[in-house]
Parts: structure tokens; C-alpha cells; sequence
DNA sequence: TTAGGGTTAG
């Protein structure tokens, strides 16, 4: 026994070829079948002390090669099927950092009676990759159809293969055998029950299932947050931040934080950004990488660079992530130059950027009209870091082509790429055309929105910009015509803006807000200043008029002017105002907030679909570049 | 002690 298995105890001696030895263990296996038919793993028992020396070194393999000499010495001593035995080899095979899982799947099939226990070792590493979580469901029905009851943990391993492959139907089923098979107050099963009803975006059965569970923790909330989020319910997420402070159940960890700093992102709601960064503080969390990095997202995506680059200072250490995430913030707001400053200052600190981080650069290149280094830089990605370029990167380069007036070469680049161009990036081609006022681009850009059913309502008024910016008023009839006719509703296009940790959210003509009058009247008294200040109304890129020109009589005002009137209505002279709105901001709304920041002494901020405004003193950051 | 738990950053 000590000489056989010396060998394994200083594998690196030898030189392992792992196809001899899978030809060895194949010619091992066959043997094995041939003198010893009956093949009772039961009766092929080895004593205590080979049982131990046999497990421990199959634990101590790193390579496979290694596994397929043990595997060889097994099947010669008719070891290799005890169960035990069998167990610890093929979780060794079957998981990370080996995960073969084709060759796992070989000997499991060749494992006489597998028990509950081979089968959740083998639909757990099915249930780690995607492309084959099919299988792991498949093999878990084949585990109840041969009549072996599932645990527990064979109900997790399954409920996580139907999440990565997306089959409600079977998580269904498994919902209902747990129930059948009484585990039902296990809450780590519950909780990933919890995950599947959510990555279904069946949120009020995710719900249904944490109201269930007895004890619930913190992971048991972060998922309940987590479905909030994936649901459209993102405010609500954050009150459930503070609904776990405040309860006595457990409370927010460092997973917790990043859910809700991006809640806080996605929201624009740097308020409550600020108080999480805090709670962060007083928890020690500010040292954790990932923490810090979604700190660096959110304030970015708050329209605070300035503190985004606070944290990014005080951290030790910094990976491409942190790297990514502050060139991003940088580009996004503006700041292109010193977003590719960043860039070559993150290779001279040896670290090597990767897709996220060129969609970074290029975004700087786009928002600051760098068309020169946006072309080098794509070359560069692909040649010198061997990224393939994306959906994103195309995207940016066809944005940074378009504003440059190359609208040809930007659309020669959508047509040669080898990825489908989504409706996005017509809509960024179309937004070219209208700044150019290249008519016939446009109607071959609109066609292609048509053709996929992806067309909004915003798309025709870009081509009505187009139509109407060089005169052409019988199109501009037309095409209202057309809207009407197709009965195309102007997207409810919204705004939200935070006060105090609470975003407020307005849409056009908004009605709903509870300080409604007065929000109304500050809007009259605001218009009333600005149009001394030179202040002219733009028609041209109003949705409403579109739908009715009759109903020109009542004023009609878009979600950003609500919201900016409630900004100057609720805070204190000097305060900065922050909007968040979902859609691009137009002309007449862009003039109004520009000419604000200078009569009213304002700065105010606006994300739109695209980019940030910073609006100071009658002048904005993107150059009115919109 | 033979194998195993759930959430998660740009």
C-alpha cells in the first residue's frame, strides 16, 4: 500500500502526461469490469487506514492528471466504486478548480447506485455554469424518477440550476416537492427560492416566500432587496435599508451597501448615497475594495465627481474596477481629458484595462469630441489588449463619428459589425442626424427602428426636428400624420429628484404630487423671470404638440420643469438642484435650465438618458452639445 | 469527518 501510493505524495517528480494517464485509467476501468462483474460497491469495503490515505490525497489533487493516476490505482484495487470513496472523487472532479464536468459526468454515470449524495454533487456543479444548468435539472427529475427523495441542499442545487437556466416551470415543480418533502423551513433553501421567484421577476412570490421564512437574515433581506431592484421597485428598496436598521432582526452588511448604492445610482439620489457612505464609515466597510468602487459609481452617477474622486484618493488599494468605475465617472460628467489622463496613469501603475474600461475611455472620447483618440483608442483595444469589441463600444464610436458630422462612416460601422445593432444605437445615429440636419440618413436610420419595432415616439420627433430644421413643413405634417394615424403615444417620459433621502418623482403635466399648487405657481413665477432674461419657449422639440396642436392654449410642461420647479420650491437659495431623467432632455428644457443657473443662481444638474448637465452661471458642461 | 448551503462592486 505505502509503495503504491508513494507516488502520489510527490506528484511533481514525475512527469504527468494526462492523456497516458487517461488512456491508463480507461484501460484500468475496463479490467476492473471484467474481473469483478458483480461490482458491489458494498462488498469491495477498503479498511480504515486506505480509506483515509485515499481521501486525503484525493483532496491534496490539483491537477487531473493526478486524479486519473489515483483513479487508475482505485480501479485496480477495486476501490474505486465504494461509495465514500467514489464521493470524494468526484467532488474533487466535478468542482472548482477542476470542474470537468464532461469527465464527471462519464464516471457518474458508470457509478452503479448513485445515492442523494453523489446526485447534489453532481447537479451542484451542474449548477455553476451556465450553458450546462439544463442538466443539472434534468438530471435532478432523473433523481426522482429513480425514487431517491431529494434533501434539502438537492432542492438548492436544482433551484439554482432553473435560475441560471431560466425554466420557471421546473422551479415550480420544485417549489412543490419542497413543500411535499417538509423542508420548507430550511431558510437557506428558502432563500434561494426567494432568488429564482425574483430572477423570474415574480416579485410578489419572492415576497410571499420571505414572509415565510422563520428567521430571516441578513442574506434573506439583501435578496429580498436585490428582487426590489431587478423588479422596477427601486425606490423601495431603499426604504427597506431603513426598514432593517430599524428592525431588530439582523443588520445591513457590506453586501447590503452595494445593492443600495446602486439602488442610489439608478435613483439619483445622492442623499441617501451619503447617508449609506456613512453607515459604511461607522461600520468599517470603507476598506473593503468593492465597497469603495460602487462608492466611486454612485457618486459619479450623482453628478458628484468631486467626492467620487475623494474616495477613489483615499484608497490603498485599487484594482480595474476602481480604475473603471473613476474614468467612467469622469467621462460621464465631463471631464474627458482628465478621464484619459486616468486611463494611462492606471497602466503606469501596472494595472491592464479590460472591456469595461475602454467603454470608459471611448465615453471620454464621445462626451468631449475627441474623434482623433477615439479612433486610436478602438484600434488600440482590440490590437494591443485583444479586447472584441461590444455592443458599448460600437455604440460610443458610432456616437463619436455622428457628433463629428461622419455620419456615413458611423453608419458604414454599424453595417460592418458582427454584432446585431440593437435599437440604441440607431436612436445614437439618428440623434447625429439631427444635429447635422442630414435628412435622408435619418429616414434610412428610422426605417431600421421600423423594421425591428423598436421605434418610439421620441425617434419620430427627432426625424420632425430633422424635417423642420430644414424647412420641410409637408413632411412635418406627414409624419404627424403618421404618429396619429399608428396611434404612437409620447413615451410618459419622467424626472425624479431627491429631497432629503426621499425622491420625488414628476411627469409631464404631473397632477400627482401632493404641493401640486404651489408647485405650478413657482413654475408661472419662474417663466415669468426668464422670459426677461430672454427666455423664448422652443416648440420644435415639444412631444405634445405633435399629438394636438389645438390644445396649444394650456401651457404644457415636461417632467424636468416640474421637477426643477419643486427644486427651487422646497430647498434653500444657493442649493444645488439634481434631476434624474430617464429619457434625453430636449432643447426648450435644456435652454430653461441654463438660462435658471444664471437668474436664479442656481446650479443645476440633470442625467439624461445620455449624459450629464452641469448648469452654472448660464452655461452648461456639454457645451450645448445635446 | 466522507460534501454540500443562500445575497454581492465598474
Amino acid at each position: 500500500m505505502k509503495t503504491v501510493y508513494s507516488i502520489f505524495l510527490s506528484p511533481s517528480r514525475h512527469h504527468f502526461s494526462p492523456l497516458r494517464f487517461h488512456s491508463e485509467a480507461a484501460a484500468a476501468l475496463e479490467y476492473h469490469n471484467q474481473h469483478h462483474p458483480l461490482s458491489n460497491p458494498n462488498s469491495i469495503a477498503p479498511n480504515a487506514y486506505q480509506e483515509k490515505t485515499i481521501i486525503s490525497l484525493t483532496k491534496s489533487c490539483t491537477h487531473k492528471s493526478h486524479l486519473l493516476l489515483i483513479q487508475t490505482h482505485l480501479l485496480r484495487n477495486f476501490h474505486f466504486y465504494n461509495p465514500t470513496i467514489f464521493l470524494s472523487f468526484l467532488s474533487r472532479c466535478a468542482l472548482p478548480p477542476l470542474h470537468d464536468l464532461s469527465y464527471s459526468h462519464k464516471i457518474f454515470s458508470q457509478f452503479p447506485a448513485p445515492n442523494v449524495s453523489l446526485y447534489n454533487t453532481m447537479i451542484r456543479a451542474y449548477s455553476l455554469s451556465n450553458d450546462v444548468a439544463k442538466k443539472g435539472v434534468l438530471l435532478y427529475q432523473e433523481m426522482l424518477r429513480s425514487g431517491i427523495s431529494p434533501n434539502a441542499l438537492t432542492s438548492m442545487f436544482a433551484t439554482k440550476c432553473c435560475i441560471k437556466f431560466g425554466s420557471l416551470f421546473s422551479g415550480l415543480q420544485i417549489h412543490a416537492r419542497i413543500l411535499k418533502d417538509g423542508h420548507q423551513s430550511d431558510s437557506l433553501l428558502l432563500t434561494t427560492l426567494m432568488d429564482f421567484y425574483s430572477s423570474m421577476e415574480k416579485g410578489r412570490e419572492a415576497h410571499k416566500v420571505f414572509d415565510e421564512i422563520s428567521l430571516r437574515d441578513t442574506v434573506a433581506w439583501n435578496v429580498l432587496i436585490s428582487c426590489y431592484m431587478r423588479n422596477g421597485r427601486t425606490r423601495d428598496a431603499l426604504g427597506l435599508f431603513d426598514a432593517m436598521r430599524n428592525s431588530n432582526e439582523c443588520q445591513p452588511d457590506e453586501v447590503t451597501c452595494l445593492l443600495v448604492l446602486q439602488a442610489c445610482a439608478g435613483l439619483n439620489a445622492l442623499e441617501f448615497g451619503e447617508q449609506v457612505h456613512n453607515y459604511i464609515e461607522e461600520r468599517g466597510f470603507h476598506n473593503m475594495m468593492n465597497v469603495c468602487n460602487s462608492l466611486i459609481a454612485m457618486y459619479s452617477r450623482c453628478g458628484c465627481v468631486e467626492k467620487a474622486y475623494d474616495v477613489f484618493r483615499g484608497m490603498v488599494n485599487r484594482d480595474v474596477v476602481t480604475w473603471s468605475a473613476m474614468i467612467s465617472g469622469l467621462a460621464s460628467n465631463g471631464y474627458g481629458r482628465d478621464a484619459i489622463e486616468a486611463f494611462e496613469e492606471m497602466q503606469r501603475a501596472g494595472l491592464v484595462p479590460d472591456d469595461q474600461t475602454f467603454t470608459g475611455v471611448l465615453s471620454a472620447c464621445s462626451h468631449s469630441g475627441l474623434v482623433d483618440e477615439g479612433r486610436i483608442f478602438f484600434e488600440a483595444m482590440k490590437r494591443d489588449f485583444g479586447v472584441v469589441p461590444n455592443i458599448h463600444h460600437y455604440g460610443c464610436m458610432v456616437d463619436i463619428l455622428g457628433r463629428a458630422g461622419l455620419l456615413e462612416e458611423a453608419y458604414d460601422l454599424v453595417s460592418s459589425m458582427r454584432i446585431k445593432p440593437d435599437a440604441a444605437m440607431w436612436r445614437t445615429l439618428l440623434g447625429a442626424c439631427r444635429i447635422h440636419r442630414h435628412l435622408a440618413l435619418g429616414e434610412r436610420v428610422i426605417e431600421h427602428l421600423i423594421e425591428m419595432k423598436a421605434q418610439e415616439a421620441g425617434d419620430y420627433v427627432l426625424l420632425l426636428n430633422i424635417y423642420s430644421s430644414v424647412g420641410n413643413w409637408e413632411k412635418v405634417i406627414e409624419v404627424r400624420k403618421l404618429m396619429k394615424d399608428k396611434g404612437i403615444q409620447t413615451t410618459p417620459a419622467s424626472s425624479t429628484v431627491e429631497l432629503k433621502g426621499q425622491v420625488h418623482e414628476f411627469v409631464a403635466d404631473d397632477v400627482s404630487h401632493p404641493q401640486k399648487k404651489k408647485i405650478y405657481e413657482t413654475l408661472e413665477e419662474i417663466n415669468q423671470q426668464l422670459r426677461i432674461a430672454g427666455y423664448v419657449v422652443e416648440i420644435t422639440s415639444d412631444l405634445h404638440n405633435v399629438e394636438d396642436k389645438s390644445k396649444q392654449s394650456a401651457p404644457s410642461y415636461h417632467s424636468e420643469k416640474l421637477a426643477i420647479a419643486f427644486g427651487v420650491l422646497a430647498t434653500p437659495p444657493g442649493t444645488t438642484i439634481r434631476v434624474a431623467k430617464d429619457l434625453r432632455i430636449c432643447v426648450d428644457c435644456h435652454n430653461f435650465a441654463k438660462i435658471l443657473s444664471a437668474v436664479y443662481n442656481r446650479k443645476v444638474v440633470i442625467r439624461d438618458r445620455n449624459r450629464f448637465h452641469h448648469f452654472e452661471e448660464g452655461r452648461c458642461s456639454c457645451n450645448d452639445y445635446w
